[in-house]
RNA sequence: GCCGACUUAGCACAGUGGUAGUGCACCUGAUUUGUAAUCAGGGGGUCGUAGGUUCAAAUCCUACAGUCGGCACCA
């Protein structure tokens, strides 16, 4: 039957079907189709409240080696109201768009000639300081070490690391005037391991913590750009701790409460856990993945104990680094979409193909196991997640411009200077609108550029030494001593971890 | 990388074969203003890049690049 209307797919999948098995198909007037089911009697069944949204191209069985076939897309709900609900979501999403967001406000751009690489402008450059400041601090005290590692290194390093092998593809690499081949580092591991070779370590040593934001390079796909999602070069908040086997659920379980600590500071409080256990493409021998995949699971089983439940967890199979299995920490954002952040990696692996060891109690050589950690993940792609969680209302400690001094006459102009000077005094950041414009094209101004706080003075207050008050998204006016708004300010403008 | 669409001024967009436009932004002048756009004037584009068709190309064709939506990928 299909094969008359020379549908090769579907006799594919005929084929496919064992012999003795049901095999179904649907009809609905003229047309029919093979389907597992269950369809609906009538088209009629599906209402008035659905909508054809789009259309592109998709992998036969989700095979890029594989021919693409068409596929449009559709939605239908059992009502109007909710398929309207179901558009101003994605409405509100587009309305979050960071690329967009990232505009509006001046916090960077892309161009032709560095695809998938950001420009950070002044702006997005003080909220990604700010991010890397406050995630130093929270390291320092947890006892990790800063480090930097070389961001080029030879090839063969990389061939004897693996990644190589594994990766190669995607790296970026160059013909230096010597002909010798280097690549940029696509991980700060095995730089990182060089460190801890370096001069003899004992047991006593262990566990050592080695932290760097280290920029990585690598040659993404090109339709899989997006915005700081998804780029070619990025910082990783990355550490390596090099411990001993019995040191691997202790360790894991203090980076597990570190990073929700973390996330509750950025207000994400609803985590979800996946372990990724071994790839098809893997180094190291298959005791060494039973050991880790063990480990991890235990550190899951404990970590969901502790939280009453709370934490929901998944499986992926073959999902790995080719490396070790990892856990990873996927955060819901304010309108309940899912992003993947932090990573937890158990390697037994790496440390021993570069020749690092440590000398134990008996004063044997020993590979130690390595546990690759990050939290925020990559620092551009967690502002662009933070740029849309907030919808660019970032809370005050965030925001790269927090305070704006706008006059309502230019008499006030000596005042707005000293406003803006007790606001720096008190480490905020501030500036002065003294601009030749009516009040109302200040505010909107400001307002459009998502400055959380308005300070509008004009001779009243300057007379009064008062300012007036207008948080973003609120009319309200509040006329306060200047005295007790920077006080009130700069205690909110304290990062949550200094608070 | 694959399928499809798109690319015109800083931004948002109009312009389908015959002398490149609108709004906002920008610059100049006037206005000194009390909480989301004061008024008037002015400057700004080899229409993504490179070829081709045509008397004539922003417009039609080809290639390349980038972007967008999916797919695949994501150490």
């Amino acid at each position: 039957m299909f094969r008359d209307k020379g549908e090769l797919f579907k006799i594919e999948l005929v084929d496919a079907i064992s012999e003795g098995q049901d095999l179904k198909i649907y009809n609905q007037g003229e047309w029919f189709d093979l389907c597992r089911g269950p369809h609906m009697t009538s088209t009629g069944g599906i209402g008035k409240a659905f909508k054809l949204q789009k259309f592109a191209g998709a992998y036969w069985r989700g095979d890029s080696n594989n021919p693409q076939l068409q596929r449009i897309y559709g939605t239908a709900f059992a009502t109007q109201e909710e398929l309207d609900a179901y558009l101003r979501q994605i409405e509100e999403a587009e309305k979050r768009d960071h690329r967009k967001l990232g505009r509006e406000m001046d916090l960077f751009h892309f161009q032709e000639e560095a695809p998938g690489s950001i420009f950070w402008h002044p702006k997005g450059w003080t909220l990604f300081q700010t991010l890397i400041n406050y995630m130093r601090r929270q390291q320092q005290k947890a006892g990790y070490m800063e480090v930097n590692s070389p961001d080029m290194m030879e090839k063969h390093f990389w061939e004897l690391s693996g990644h190589w092998e594994n990766y190669g593809e995607n790296m970026f690499t160059t013909t230096l005037p010597d002909e010798r081949v280097f690549c940029c580092k696509p991980m700060n591991c095995p730089g990182h391991v060089q460190i801890f070779k370096h001069g003899l370590k004992s047991y006593r040593d262990l566990p050592l913590k080695i932290a760097e934001f280290g920029k990585v390079h690598r040659y993404e796909p090109s339709g899989s750009l997006h915005g700081l999602l998804r780029v070619r070069h990025f910082t990783q908040d990355d550490a390596h701790i090099f411990i001993t086997e019995d040191q691997i659920m202790a360790e894991c379980l203090k980076i597990n409460d570190l990073m929700l600590s973390i996330y509750k500071d950025f207000g994400f409080e609803d985590i979800f856990i996946k372990l990724s256990t071994r790839p098809e493409k893997r180094v190291g021998a298959d005791h060494l993945w039973d050991k880790a995949e063990k480990a991890l699971q235990d550190v899951l089983n404990e970590v969901t104990k502790r939280s009453n439940g709370r934490i929901k967890t998944a499986l992926q199979p073959g999902e790995g680094a080719f490396y070790g299995p990892k856990l990873e920490y996927v955060l819901k954002d304010a309108i309940g979409r899912e992003w993947q952040c932090g990573t937890t990696q158990v390697d037994f692996n790496l440390a021993g193909r570069l020749g690092a060891f440590y000398i134990d109690e008996n004063s044997d050589k020993v590979t130690p196991v390595m546990i690759h950690r990050a939290m925020f993940g990559s620092l551009e792609r967690f502002t662009g997640i933070l740029i849309e969680n907030f919808a660019g209302h970032f809370p005050l400690w965030l925001a790269p411009l927090q305070v704006v001094v706008a006059t309502i006459t230019s008499e006030a102009d000596p005042y707005a200077n000293e406003v803006v000077e007790a606001f720096k005094a008190a480490g905020l950041r501030v500036e002065a609108d003294i601009r030749n414009e009516k009040i109302g094209y200040k505010v909107r101004e400001h307002s459009l550029a998502k400055v959380p706080v308005i300070l509008a003075v004009g001779m009243r207050d300057a007379e009064a030494r008062n300012v007036s008050v207008r948080r973003l998204g609120s009319q309200e006016q509040t006329v306060m001593a200047l005295a007790d708004t920077v006080a009130a300010f700069k205690k909110e403008a304290t990062p949550p971890d200094l608070g």
